[in-house]
DNA sequence: CCGTGTAATATGTATGTACATAATACGTCA
DNA sequence: TGACGTATTATGTACATACATATTACACGG
């Protein structure tokens, strides 16, 4: 005989919604009465509301009650791709690659998007990612050398630089934004694939609080690069 | 003067961690101790660090107590991309058009990702998505009719078949697969690019509880087509 | 009629207590 | 030494109660 849980309620509730006893728009009756018939106590109840509109499924508000939300387009969540775990995760053998390493004044659009004071300089790297014979990845990447001094000792000949940021910052927020693009000669030249050839382009931005950490131009060639994404699994 | 609020723990051992004084492995102190500290009830102390756990900052055993753990590389999220919503933000005019309504077998891959019997038919659409004078999507799609019997009726003339899925059917589940490619005669024709130039292509699969709905293919032009991820705001 | 102050109300949260549960630590016995 | 059962312990959850807070509804005065 074991008591009344909170996810007892959470699963009823749910189950009237999902049944259609209680549609969108509809308000669920309040925690008192809640409690009353599920002979609990209204905190019991109050949690099991409160996770279902964590979820997103109900709408809270003081005074006005519980409500019944729209079954919303919920957000689609993707893992952050991680080259290295991505390509072990296939089972090729990961391999990384320097091409270049050099401090320089950014251009323009990557000073913008970091945040660096005019005429200073930033660390910037050139990288392949190799699933066993073929390129996955050319990487083209600025760090913040303001924001990450440390990356000035760093020499990213052995590990790539996402690994090394990884483990040396702690990221507070990353941004993503994938294209489509044809790839120019030299990328094609990189990734082994003809110029003109579709290419997967990730462009990365992190940031450490306030301050962009890093921004990353991630080329994949297109024939063979996919990204996934899923909502969230169902209550 | 008022009490101590869950709120206070939780800021209290999230700035620990961030601050270094509790670093990815160590172990947070236990409720009883933190609750002492806090001069506050244990229960108080066990909701801030629940949330924490949720937020996955920390990780909770019983017994073993609250270990933190490494600053993982937490989800991306991104909206679910409704075509005729993605285009009205941008302040362009939107437009869409019915290419083409039949019921057909559907070609073995298709009836593979819809799960739809040998010989049975489904529902194929084709339409494209108009930014003011600009064409923005191509879109091929396929709608499992045992699924979504209704489907059989609707005429798709006047809104796309996305608005209309949406409105129908409480999807439970949506995959999307992302990838570029080069465009193909047809699809350059359809998009007014050349062929060969790059396309964004998505494609989309939902489900109805264990069932397929559908399984679109969303081209849009590579020059003009940006997705973008976020991860959610930090804590 | 409109704005404003106030009472009513549903949710939000803190507390002390009690018991449940999982996992570890450890002692016992073969 | 090793297998097994048991005590210990930290978290997990339920409850009754009390007070906080946001918001609505409504009465009242200009």
């Amino acid at each position: 005989m074991s008591r009344v849980s909170y996810l007892d309620v959470k699963a009823s509730v749910l189950a009237r919604i999902r049944g259609g006893e209680l549609a969108p728009g509809d308000t669920v009756p309040g925690e008192a009465a809640l409690a009353d018939e599920f002979g609990c106590a209204r905190v019991t109840v109050n949690r099991a509301l409160r996770e279902l509109a964590e979820a997103g499924v109900v709408e809270r508000r003081r005074k006005a009650g519980t409500r019944v939300l729209d079954p919303s387009p919920r957000d689609a969540s993707m893992e952050i791709p991680s080259v290295r775990a991505e390509i072990e995760a296939t089972g090729a053998a990961y391999r990384y690659e320097l091409l270049g390493r050099r401090l320089a004044v950014p251009p323009a659009e990557v000073r913008a998007a970091l945040d660096v004071a005019a005429g200073e300089k930033a660390l910037h790297l050139r990288c392949r990612h190799w699933a066993g014979g073929r390129a996955h990845q050319f990487e083209d990447r600025w760090i913040n050398l303001e924001t990450v001094p440390k990356a000035r000792e760093a020499d990213f000949a052995a590990s790539g630089p996402n690994d090394w940021l990884i483990r040396a910052v702690p990221l507070t927020q990353v941004e993503h934004v994938f294209s489509a693009a044809n790839a120019t000669p030299e990328e094609a030249a990189l990734l082994g694939i003809a110029p003109g050839d579709a290419v997967f382009v990730a462009e990365r931005r992190t940031w450490l609080g306030a301050r962009p950490v890093t921004r990353a131009r991630l080329v994949h060639p297109g024939a063979t690069y996919r990204l996934v994404a899923r909502t969230l699994p169902p209550l």
